[in-house]
DNA sequence: CAGACATAGTTCGGAACCGCAAGTATTGTG
DNA sequence: CACAATACTTGCGGTTCCGAACTATGTCTG
């Protein structure tokens, strides 16, 4: 994954690529590799425990998230998971169509919708997760118990701070000049 | 991103769940929500300083790949990037569309294609790179120094661990029993 | 040198995914 | 009761993504 460059090799090339630009080097390495390093997760996770039950990640951390919380309003089941709502229709969809989630009006809110486990669900989750925590450990083999623990510490600082001033960072940062429209999506109606 | 729910609190429904099975929680930790920080820190790079520039975030990573090293052989260019040859495909595509990169054979091995930024691509970089950074800056703003520097060290052993060990791992685990293919993905063309 | 094998890249199928606009239904409020 | 707010769904147009099949090229070996 970490292809044929070391990182110090890229911060290298990256600092005669600047020139004089101050260059923020422990920020960025903190930054830069993050993705990288969840893709490489999330590919061994998939393919040693979830590609036999034939799901996704993203299916499985919805089903994960109903299964540990039991009947979940759908907003906060795609909060939790990280996904937009328009895309946990879709994948609640798929499980749904497997027999693995059932979706539920809510008794009083009639502009609610709740999901949990069917049976089927329940069982799969009962066998895979145990599969999956093996594999979470294995994964952090090379921490010690006191580095995993403040790894998570450290992540969880960034994205809570990420939630409290996110936004108004992007604000900020734009001005008065409205976000561009993404190419691609809905277009208005009239024109 | 991180919901209504706390890491914590997520821990103990986790244990209540399972009862009796032995749960690693240190390991849980480390690995579970690294996803969600990454397409937390992904999605504020997108909107603060990609979008303007109409550039996703694999987008972003393949120019920004090419630029550091220059030109550089396709399938190298998708390992540092992070996704498969035929993604890089359709991304080198959808860049090239838009005059930011170009694609080269090369000279002696006819198997061969090299990307290289056009001079528009380069101008882009030179602009949007220091911007990126700063947001990075932005985002590392809850860690100490010393801090960010461990966090990618750790992220960088568990990576190597991964590309050193997963295959085996993954080998292992399934034993004689081949890996079922994908519900999506190409067919054999009789059947 | 032909045939086997290896390697690089592209094509393709199917799903996930976003952000937005618009639509439906329900609930809260003045 | 009109009207705003809320929750979800649907549909659009695009990108990204994997991985297997396929194509083209290069390399090794008998």
């Amino acid at each position: 994954m970490s292809g044929h460059h070391t990182i110090a090799e890229t911060e290298k090339a990256v600092q005669a690529k600047l020139g004089a630009v101050p260059l923020h080097r422990e920020q960025m390495a903190a930054v830069s590799n993050i993705h990288r390093a969840a893709t490489a997760i999330r590919q061994h996770l998939e393919n040693s425990v979830l590609r036999t039950s034939d799901l996704t990640w993203t299916g499985f951390v919805v089903l994960w998230v109903v299964w540990i919380w039991g009947e979940m309003e759908t907003r906060y089941v795609a909060e939790e998971a990280g996904i937009s709502k328009g895309t946990l229709t879709g994948v609640a969809k798929t499980l749904q169509s497997r027999g693995l989630l059932e979706r539920l009006g809510h008794p009083t809110d009639g502009r609610l919708a709740v999901l949990r486990l069917t049976p089927e669900g329940e069982e799969l989750m009962g066998d895979l997760f145990p599969k999956f925590n093996e594999e979470e450990v294995f994964v952090s083999n090379p921490l010690e118990s006191s580095e995993a623990q403040s790894l998570a510490e450290m992540r969880r600082r960034m994205v809570t701070h990420l939630e409290a001033n996110g936004e108004q960072r992007r604000l900020d940062l734009r001005g008065d000049t409205p976000l561009p429209p993404r190419r691609s999506g809905r277009r208005a109606k009239h024109g």
